[in-house]
DNA sequence: TATAAATTACTACATCGTGTAGTGAGTGTC
DNA sequence: GACACTCACTACACGATGTAGTAATTTATA
C-alpha cells in the first residue's frame, strides 16, 4: 500500500480537480477548468503543485511528446480512509467505539443518527 | 463554545502534561516535570509555548504575584472531540453513518468491531 | 529547416507555523 | 536596597506553502 504524505489544502483542491474529470490530465487542461471557476493561475502555478504532487507520491507523470499527463495514484476513498485512520489511531487508539462513544458522550450523536446506524449496523 | 485553534505537536505534548497534573500549574513546576522525563527544555522555551497556548485559546493565564498561572480553558476531550467533528465535517460532510460506512468498505472494521458497536448501539 | 509557440524542469521568494531561546523589565524576597 | 526569578517581547532558523519567473526542450509550422 502506496504510503501517501500529508497534501496542504491547494494540492488537495487539484486532486479534487483531478479526480472527478477523468484522468489522465495535462497541466493545460487543469489551467482551463480553473480558469472556469475563477482561479486565474499562471501555467507555472500549476506546474508547481502537479511536481509537488508527483513528488508527494499522489500522481504518477507519463510523458506523452512534450506533454506530461498526470494519473491520480490513490483515490478519493483511499486518500479520505488513510486520514480517518489517522484520526483514529491518534485520538481513539484505532478504535472505532472509542470514537462513537466519544461522540456520543459529546452530544454530537443525534437521536436520528442513532437510529439510522442501529439500521445500519442491523444489516452486517 | 470557545472556538479552539489547532496545536502543534509539542503544544500538544504541554497541554497533555498540564491536563495530568491538576491545574492550575506555572511554568517552573512544567519545567522541572519535563526535565523529569528527560526534556531539558530552557525556561522560556516553555514560556513561549505557554504564551502561545494562552494566544491560542487552550489556556488562560492570571497572574499571581509574579508567576503566572495556567489553567486550561478546555478538557481534553473537548479538544479532541473538536478534532474529530472537524475530520468529520471536512470528510463526511458531518455524517458518522457515511464515516462507518467509509470504515467498512475500507475493510477497516473488524467483525469484533462490528459486534461490538452492535452491542454498544443495542444500549442506547 | 529555421522559428515560433508550448510545456516542463529548475529556481526563487515571501509568508507562516514551529521549535528554540536571548534580553530587559518588573516584582517579590532577604 | 540588592538579588533572584519570571514574564513579555523579540529573534531566528527551518520547513511547508502559495505563487511565479527563466531557461531549456520539443513540437508544429512557415
Amino acid at each position: 500500500m502506496n504510503q501517501i504524505q500529508k497534501l496542504s489544502d491547494t494540492e488537495m483542491e487539484l486532486m479534487e480537480v483531478i479526480w472527478e474529470c477523468d484522468p489522465p490530465v495535462t497541466s493545460t487542461e487543469l489551467l482551463h477548468i480553473f480558469a472556469g471557476r475563477g482561479k486565474e493561475w499562471k501555467a507555472q502555478t500549476i506546474s508547481t503543485f502537479l511536481s509537488r504532487l508527483v513528488d508527494k507520491g499522489a500522481l504518477k507523470a507519463t510523458k506523452h511528446g512534450r506533454t506530461n499527463k498526470y494519473t491520480p495514484l490513490i483515490t478519493p476513498k483511499e486518500y479520505k480512509l488513510a486520514e480517518t485512520q489517522h484520526v483514529l489511531d491518534e485520538i481513539y487508539q484505532g478504535s472505532v467505539k472509542n470514537l462513537i462513544a466519544a461522540l456520543y458522550d459529546g452530544d454530537k450523536l443525534s437521536d436520528e443518527d442513532i437510529v439510522e446506524l442501529k439500521q445500519w449496523f442491523s444489516g452486517k
